[in-house]
RNA sequence: GCGAGAGUGGCGGAAUCGGCAGACGCGCCAGACUUAGGAUCUGGUGGGCAACCAUGGGGGUUCAACUCCCCCCUCUCGCACCA
């Protein structure tokens, strides 16, 4: 019956079914009745060209998409350009390239690659974050939270990357470095525009808590990062002075064990209460910790913890104890209010600081059951204890002493009980060209001056030179400084600043929701229907920076009034990298492959080191450019690979035998329906009720249990690698029966269950593989396509059998392997086993001293 | 140091609720077809000659442990002078 058929050619099929699909508006987003669905993925910085991880996060995104599709679901599935950003503006410097004509370029570049790996995208609702469309509505937004006071300007010492010559946000430095070119991050005194994102610092983190959808990770990383401690704030009177030292403390209980206090160096006090004969050592001191800030943030324990007394003393609120004030380089000026005081006892770094320089040690706390000896000690007790040494709070729990000091100090108005954040508010300034410029006009009578909304959006300019030195390229625009003040009319100047582009990715999934609304960013109704967004794909590199401001938006707008809902995004994926074992010569350094041809380096001919699996990265010379293998083995295979090598959430290992691997796989899918398509064609579909007998019954219940499995994989644990796998395995049995098809009918009951197998793997593949599935289910004859027919379901009866091979141990050994007939009872099952050749040769004898048997799995005897 | 995750064949990985460890794929071996094979099809493939031994190591619970409990090791990621 089989007969010889053209090859699979990928080049065809793909280029044919995306045409098809444009032509018909395949994906557009529809109603549809069967529930709303908002699969999102996060959207690309337009480089230039998609790169891997690009492809794995899309074809995550799209078998989900397709699925739901299938599934008869309203899919929202779009896609956009997070279009503003430094690359733009440096190739226009280092190439004469205008950003916007670099940046467009690249779009249409990058559209068309995605368009050729046939991803299910609603392309109508395309945005881009540079287009004056799109940054209107930022400035707009921009306004709204002005008028909040969530949008402030103030100045303070900021973040300051050399290399991208401009400002960075405290989520922006890594290690002390530029989270994009790794630079030394430098510090700098300048006006900045602030997004006042710790008013919603409780909240964030509270949501933490009610995230189920989320991995465990993040939230911890978030949580860490917004950094709340609860404790105490208190006044240690300056003595001689009308000045008082505020600090914060997560210790209260220590409080009367206090015997120095510790300042920042650049804390406002320090000059004030410095004795005059200590002034000298005290600035020069602070001079070397201010200069030692940056190595401190980068490597802390390298750096000595050091100190200086000021020859002032302050008084304990509580004791009236005198103790001396210090200044000390470890203590950071924003943290806190810039003032520790130190309880040697009870905290390490305290402890050590005073065995430096001698200072008192006074125990407060006792471990259960035993006195500390202050002299004795070589470590501070950190533990929570007994009071002592704390006149009204002896003898209780240092846990409850906590309170009891603060209420003490409340009583006493010498402080209060207060909670800290390490989260500061997000630095959204940017001295930048493409970026959304900030809507803020400066008049010297009038102040900073909102640009009224009917003048949206202040256009970006586009004769600006650009250098990459010194600030603000768009101050060298006349025609864009220049301004007149929308309040008093007088002369006035526009703000040069761009914003920061993580403000463009913090709401651009709720103008996915009405991308061609010319009234509002988007409209109520259809956030209020999509939102939030069910399912958020994207790399773990975003778990602080997008995926935090991205919350704190969809707090702020909705305190705007603008929407309804809490937390913008439902459920969210981290994706892993993509991997790819390097090639390392020990003098040159990393190597592309064909640089070391026959295992030796080409420039030193020493051996090379191959092996280890690192993340693909140009530096590493270890990319996979995606337009070549989805030329050579097309967007099917390569997603497929992508998706089949491991499951989401894991690193992947490119491997291009892998790849060829799934290649053979789509050409046995294609051989086994294309080499029975005139059988197939004619067949006549299975009907309920049919007597199905002997291997056609194994494949039909191998057919169904297979789309239950491959359904469940996909909707209940996004674990595609075992759905895939799982088709694998009814190709592999598809291509055993075949053998029994020779010289059969068409009407014939094994025509009829090969036709419905055949059928299933293509649609259960169609998520995966969308082009090839759409060209074979058309030559079999199928009038709609695909992706408007419905996913495949499974028939309960066809998955159930009447008899299950068991495994039989003997005392926790397999012996033997007996067929039972389904959900048989003990009883039953026990004589069907005893009579087991084996296992009564084994247990001839003996005493069956304990049988146990699970339902439809396994029995286990112990025998003696 | 604290927190999260991971450790299974030569490799990627599977085992969903404590029930046959190694599905599926790669690689490798053999055979078939073929002028040819880096195409395709079929079969084999954890180790050991075997009894048996095997899921990072050591204990434990259980009829039964990759899975649960205790101790330890290694790796990855995050946080870390945060008062």
């Amino acid at each position: 019956m089989a007969e010889k058929s053209e090859r699979y050619d990928h080049k065809s099929v793909e280029s044919r079914w995306q045409a098809e699909w444009e032509k018909a508006g395949a994906f557009r987003t529809t109603g549809a009745a069967g529930g709303k669905y908002y699969v999102l993925e996060m959207f690309p910085y337009p480089s230039g060209k998609i790169h891997m991880g690009h492809v794995r996060n899309y074809s995550i995104g799209d078998v989900v998409a397709r699925f739901l599709m299938m599934n008869g679901r309203s899919v929202l599935h779009p896609m956009g350009w997070d279009a503003f950003g430094l690359p733009a503006e440096n190739a226009a410097i280092q190439h004469g390239i205008h950003p916007a004509k670099w940046t467009y370029e690249n779009i249409d570049n990058m559209r068309g690659q995605l368009k050729r790996m046939g991803l299910s995208y609603d392309w109508g609702r395309e945005v881009a974050t540079c287009s004056p469309e799109y940054y209107r509505w930022n400035q707009w937004l921009f306004l709204k939270l002005f008028e909040k006071e969530l949008a402030y300007k103030r100045r303070s010492s900021v973040n300051w990357c050399p290399e991208c010559s401009t400002v960075l946000a405290n989520e922006q430095v890594e290690d002390g470095r530029c989270w994009r070119c790794g630079t030394l991050v430098e510090t700098r005194e300048l006006e900045q525009w602030f997004f006042r994102i710790t008013a919603y610092a409780e909240e964030l983190l509270d949501h933490t808590y009610k995230l189920p959808g989320w991995p465990e990770r993040v939230l911890v990383m978030q949580r860490n990062w917004i950094g709340k401690s609860v404790g105490a704030e208190a006044d240690f009177r300056v003595e001689g002075s009308d000045e008082s030292i505020r600090i914060f403390t997560t210790r209260p209980d220590t409080l009367f064990g206090v015997t120095f206090m510790s300042l920042a160096a650049g804390h406002p006090l320090l000059e004030k209460i410095t004795a005059p004969e200590r002034k000298e050592e005290v600035e020069s001191f602070s001079a070397r910790a201010k200069a030692e800030a940056k190595r401190m943030a980068v490597s802390p324990d390298e750096v000595e913890k050091e100190g200086v007394f000021t020859g002032a003393y302050c008084l304990n609120p509580l004791t009236g104890d005198r103790v001396p004030v210090y200044a000390a380089n470890f203590v950071l000026m924003e943290y806190g209010t810039g003032a520790v005081m130190a309880v040697p006892a009870h905290d390490q770094r305290d402890f050590e600081f005073a065995r430096k320089y001698g200072l008192p040690v006074k125990a407060v706390i006792n471990p259960p059951g035993q006195a500390l000896d202050p002299e004795k000690m070589d470590a501070a007790y950190v533990e929570p204890g007994v009071m002592v040494n704390s006149g009204p709070v002896n003898g209780i729990k240092s846990e409850e002493a906590k309170e009891a000091i603060t209420r003490l100090l409340e009583e006493k108005k010498a402080g209060e009980k207060a909670v800290t954040y390490r989260l500061r508010d997000w630095g959204i300034s940017r001295q930048r060209y493409w970026g959304c410029p900030i809507p803020i006009i400066y008049c010297e009578k009038c102040g900073a001056v909102p640009v009224p909304y009917d003048q949206l959006p202040v256009i970006l300019p586009e004769d600006v030179s650009l250098t990459g030195k010194g600030l603000s390229p768009l101050a060298s625009s006349e025609a864009f400084v220049n301004a007149a003040c929308p309040s008093c009319g007088g002369v006035a100047r526009r703000e040069t600043d761009t914003m920061d582009t993580f403000v463009d990715s913090s709401w651009y999934f709720l103008r996915y929701v009405s991308p061609k609304e010319s009234e509002l960013p988007f409209r109520e109704d259809e956030a209020r229907y999509w939102m939030p967004v069910d399912q958020y794909i994207g790399g773990i590199e975003h778990a602080v920076m997008h995926l935090l401001y991205a919350r704190f938006f969809t707090k702020a707008l909705r305190d705007l009034g603008l929407h309804g809902f809490d937390e913008p995004f439902r459920n969210l994926l981290t994706q892993g990298m993509v991997c790819k074992e390097i090639t390392r010569c020990q003098e040159h350094g990393y190597l592309y492959p064909e640089e070391a041809a026959g295992g030796v380096c080409k420039f030193c001919s020493k051996p090379v080191a191959t092996g280890a699996v690192e993340k693909m990265s140009k530096s590493k010379k270890n990319v996979i450019d995606p337009d070549g293998i989805i030329g050579r083995y097309g967007a099917d295979t390569t997603r497929l690979f992508t998706l089949f090598a491991a499951p989401p959430e894991k690193d992947l290992d490119w491997n291009e035998d892998g790849v060829e691997g799934s290649y053979r796989f789509l050409g046995r899918v294609w051989r086994l329906a294309t080499e029975n398509v005139e059988l197939l064609k004619e067949t006549i579909p299975l009907e309920p009720g049919l007597k199905i007998e002997g291997s056609a019954r194994e494949l039909y219940a191998a057919t169904h249990r297979t789309i239950r499995k491959v359904t469940q994989d996909i909707e209940e644990r996004f674990h595609f690698n075992t759905a895939i796998s799982s088709i694998m395995e009814l190709v592999n049995a598809l291509y055993q029966f075949q053998t029994e098809l020779d010289g059969k009918e068409p009407h014939s009951i094994e025509a009829r269950v090969f036709r419905e197998a055949v059928e299933a793997v293509i649609l259960l593949l169609a998520p995966f593989a969308p082009h090839i599935s759409e060209e074979l289910w058309e030559r079999l004859g199928n009038q709609e396509p695909v992706y408007r027919t419905g996913w495949p379901r499974w028939s309960e009866g066809a998955v159930k059998e009447d008899e299950v091979e068991i495994p039989v141990q003997v005392n926790g050994k397999v012996r033997a392997r007996v067929r039972i007939p389904a959900g048989a009872a003990e009883e039953e099952a026990r004589s069907l086993v005893m009579q087991d050749d084996k296992i009564a040769e084994l247990t001839s004898g003996k005493a069956v001293r304990k049988f146990v048997y699970v339902k439809d799995k396994i029995v286990n005897m112990v025998v003696a």
